[in-house]
DNA sequence: GTCTATACTCAGATAGAC
DNA sequence: GTCTATCTGAGTATAGAC
């Protein structure tokens, strides 16, 4: 796949984060990322302790990733409406679903607090830079003072979240679409 | 668990809708659903062509009690914003999420067109019956003419699947409250 | 209808040679 | 660092006796 440019480990670890995204945790065995890294039995039980521990490390790097990608748009030029717009249509592999939050359902990563800290520090981290994004959009009058920043915050990343429990229901992005559009409907400024 | 009540087929199709809520359908193996249901393997085997044969009889179960739920209170009294106000307030077992919604999330689900379907069809059904209490709302006056009843159906259904994983991530109901709570101050009627 | 036997692969590792 | 051997149990059945 990749064996000329990585390192063993570093193959690993991209293996496992490609496999955790695509089947979960329960779904990928120590056997399959082997494979897909092309490396051994052996290597993967010298550079890892065993499959919790490559997927925490996996995790790890995803959860980065998808902070930097997510920070990539909300710091961005434009009102707060116009940034959580641009968040919120942003370009998406919307039928793989999300590499994270698809990991809330897996059962032996809910039972594990160690592999679920990740998770939901970074759900937690972009919850909370939306919520201060709200509170700026209304000083400056752009969302009505009766809202709750936490609350319209919530709502955005549930509305997001669930966008992908949609489309992939019916095998089609257009219903993430759909609930995007009516958000940003509700939210839009009047004036 | 059941032993005295039901029948072996019962008790297998039952045991299969608890465990493909905990666990997902990779998670679930064919022994642990003959042991939870104190049945044999040849018992198993005989009610059912096998794991897809079973989960497919447990899913439809399940979504059919789903959407009949959520009839309960959508078809109940009160005005199209109160009725979807009860729907979201309703008492759900939020760590545990949503036994349709969750199925979305395993690959085997997604790859197998015929356990997709009843997934599919009640999360339709789902929207295109708030779909039409939107629009019921809006000649009422409740909600804002310049909405579209599908987009903010497809909105409520996304926050609350959503909702489930925020508070799988941080292992407390309180994040879905947060965002229904948001979303119900976006929807609400302003007199 | 249910039980036991059998089969073959995979899950998830450990041990030790190279 | 990587490889091969080995291990115990689970996954997902089929076959045939009772």
């Amino acid at each position: 796949m990749y064996s000329d440019f990585m390192s063993t480990p570093e193959r690993l670890i991209e293996s496992t984060r490609e496999l955790l995204w695509e089947r979960g945790y329960v779904g990928t065995s120590p056997k399959a990322i082997q494979q897909h890294a092309e490396a051994g039995q052996g290597s993967m039980y010298h550079h890892f302790k065993g499959k919790p521990d490559l997927a925490l490390t996996a995790i790890r790097r995803t959860a980065e990733e998808m902070r930097a990608t997510a920070e990539g748009v909300l710091g961005g030029p434009g009102s707060p409406y116009e940034r959580i717009e641009a968040y919120l249509r942003r370009e998406r592999d919307v039928l793989r679903g999300c590499p994270i939050g698809r990991l809330t359902m897996d059962p032996d990563i809910i039972a594990n607090d160690e592999l679920r800290a990740p998770v939901d520090e970074t759900l937690d981290w972009l919850r909370e830079r939306l919520a201060g994004m709200v509170e700026e959009g209304q000083e400056r009058g752009e969302f009505a003072p009766s809202l709750d920043g936490e609350e319209i915050a919530a709502t955005i990343v549930a509305t997001v979240q669930g966008g992908y429990v949609l489309a992939r229901a019916s095998g089609s992005s257009a219903a993430f679409d759909t609930g995007v559009r009516g958000l940003l409907a509700l939210l839009r400024p009047t004036r």
